[in-house]
DNA sequence: CACGTTTGTTAGTAAAGCTTACGAACAAAC
DNA sequence: GTTTGTTCGTAAGCTTTACTAACAAACGTG
């Protein structure tokens, strides 16, 4: 704490609303506009300068000497005249070159194998690899991903505009995975090493954390959470339209959060009632498997397991909801899980125990992107990361 | 949606990731390093140009420049010569002149009476003024907030920087009072009005999320939770440094959410066992009185009581700290019910209910403010509204 | 007392976006 | 076929901003 001069009175100790940010320059704000410029070709398609410089709120004299620079760097292309023009001149399309770049996104969140597609900048899926993780935890696993990267490499048709990671785990903001058990790394520093072999622009985060990326792309809200619900229970951010990484880079580790006040589970941390051992994958599927199918109720059975853990889902959610104020929230994992009872049992539980008014304004939606989200999620990491605005 | 010219590929829909964010011109660089100087100069106190350079790492001249034009509107004077010189030519201090400007903090969240304070840039309290509610609702009860601002205008020695005001109920980005039942205010623009009236610069927010913003000022953490117990109870909420307001301009509205799954008392508002039923400063006393002092284990029963309270603040606490990383909680309500076995109680849920080494980096302490954390928080949000980066 | 150091200012330069002005290319109206 | 009005993209010059370079003033130190 910094002293203040005339001592004696109650003060409001370095106040953080006050909080220094850091000096601008005339360089950021340039490239701050650069890249608005980009984005809003980036989202809004074709157009010409003349759009652009309404869209944005620049002149078309800095549009043009902006999309100028875009150009010479081979990030935007010339499409020709419009097709139906109106009166005046007829307009030079411009876009961003969407042929040109692809991007890696890796997924490293699957227990069993690690996918990766290359992606390109419609967000097509051009080609995928995966490698079977069998045993392999530190050094051997993160020479798998090493491998996987080379091969997809191997397969693009054009110049990379970087790799993307979502990793499971505590992921903290310069890609050093600090914390990933089933993998058996700490603190490696997985963003320095794949940027060092591959001489690539790489970035590296939480699986939950990138999933939300890609749904955020696919959605109106600014606030919204993503539960990724597989081997375990993790969830990814985003406020106010900013993803949320957490003091200690460990956002959306709900895991193994107590649910309720009736016991519940053990679960493998030693405590009862954990979200995880009501909702993960393992515990559903033994849950389920134990019915069999031969017994007359079954279907019903099934249904009551599956409607249970939603509505555990549901407790723990209420409170985020409700303290957030978020607007929606999606589900990704397996849909034969997922959608249906459980899904179900989740909205009534949250309406039920939230705010009636606030409640009705929450959607609950599986991901749009299925398998894919994290990969996609990865993309859009390093598409922001690359082009957007810092 | 907008449409992507080459149709046909799975497209990131309209990504947000690259989210346009308005244009940057020079000006605006130039309020942001102004900013920048005079946060530095609040926060770190009577420095030379000089150091101010160092500090910011803006170049002395630009130092110097953007110094000149805070002097010349009055927000920082010169006091002489450095006591103490070293080597070279002596240096000039400066400091924002504290002893210029003061600003007027309201505090409606009281259900008796309206609060309100004059304070001066040292955060210390000059003057205070309170009106009795009585049974006024609606305009009456508007008057009043006139009334009280008015009252301590009057009571100022100086110039006014703004008036700020903490409301209960949902309050949007512009300062209207979406909602306020307890008030009978539904779509005031209390701002507007105030500022109308008064031709001052005025901000108003929810009271919670006003009252952690004068938390944030004495804490380390960027990231933090405050939950404010009185006749309801409201949290207000900072991730990464930013306060959260939520889609809806309603977060932190965690009085009616759900706690556990045993049931509990019924809530006003018609469900059973919501947090404001079990914590709720009424309830408390109502609960504690019943007890009354003549029986012998009254003392026990009392710890019981504001034990099982913590309990469930706990219970609906956990998630949302494990979601956000959390690394601090604030409690602010009368200490004499929340310090002790319900603090105790709600750190050891908490500790029990959430990941072990998470538990561990979390602090949960009573607000350093007593009475008045809304007042300042009003002050801070009128400092960094007027004074700080946008 | 000469010397080195530090402060704050002056002068000039580079970058960025603005306004103003203009030629080119077209549709619509006559 | 000509005129008119509109739109596009570019060129020139201006203003703002922060930078570098240089310097005078004022102070300790050897």
């Amino acid at each position: 704490m910094l002293t203040v001069p005339f001592g004696g009175a109650p003060i409001f100790t370095r106040s953080r609303a006050l909080r220094p940010t850091g000096k601008v320059l005339p360089e950021h704000a340039r490239s701050h506009n650069r890249s608005l410029v980009l984005q809003t070709l980036y989202t809004s398609g074709a157009q010409s300068r003349a759009d652009l410089s309404r869209g944005t709120g620049l002149t078309r004299v800095t549009v043009s000497d902006l999309v100028a620079g875009l150009i010479a760097e081979g990030l935007v292309v010339e499409l020709g005249q419009r097709e139906h023009p109106r009166p005046g001149k007829p307009a030079t399309l411009i876009d961003v070159d969407r042929a040109a770049f692809q991007i890696i996104g890796i997924d490293l969140s699957d227990h069993e194998r690690f996918h990766g597609a290359v992606i390109d900048l419609h967000g097509a899926i051009v080609s995928r690899a995966e490698l079977a993780l069998g045993a392999a935890t530190g050094e051997a696993a993160l020479a798998l991903v090493s491998d996987l990267v080379r091969r997809l490499i191997a397969s693009t048709t054009t110049p990379l505009l970087g790799v993307g990671v979502g990793s499971p785990g505590v992921v903290d903001p310069h890609g050093v995975v600090t914390s990933a058990p089933n993998l058996g790394w700490s603190d490696v520093a997985l963003q320095a090493r794949l940027a060092e072999e591959f001489s690539l622009p790489v970035h590296v985060g939480n699986d939950a954390n990138v999933a939300v990326l890609a749904e955020h792309g696919v959605t109106r809200h600014d606030d919204l959470l993503l539960v990724k619900i597989g081997h375990g229970v993790g969830a990814g951010l985003i406020v106010g339209g900013r993803p949320v990484i957490g003091g200690g880079f460990a956002a959306g580790e709900i895991g193994h959060v107590v649910v309720g006040t009736d016991g519940g589970p053990r679960c493998a941390c030693g405590k009862h009632g954990c979200l995880e051992a009501w909702l993960a994958v393992p515990r559903l599927t033994a849950q389920l498997d134990a019915i069999g199918d031969d017994h007359r109720d079954a279907g019903s059975a099934r249904e009551d397991i599956l409607r249970e853990a939603g509505r555990r889902l549901g407790i723990v959610l209420a409170p985020v909801v409700a303290a957030l104020n978020l607007s929606e929230v999606v589900l990704s994992g397996p849909a034969e899980l997922l959608e249906g009872a459980l899904h179900g049992a989740t909205v009534d539980t949250l309406r039920a125990r939230t705010m009636a008014a606030h409640g009705r304004d929450l959607t609950l939606r599986m991901t749009e992107q299925a398998e894919d989200v994290v990969l996609r999620g990865a993309a859009v990491m390093v598409l922001s990361g690359e082009l957007g605005v810092s």
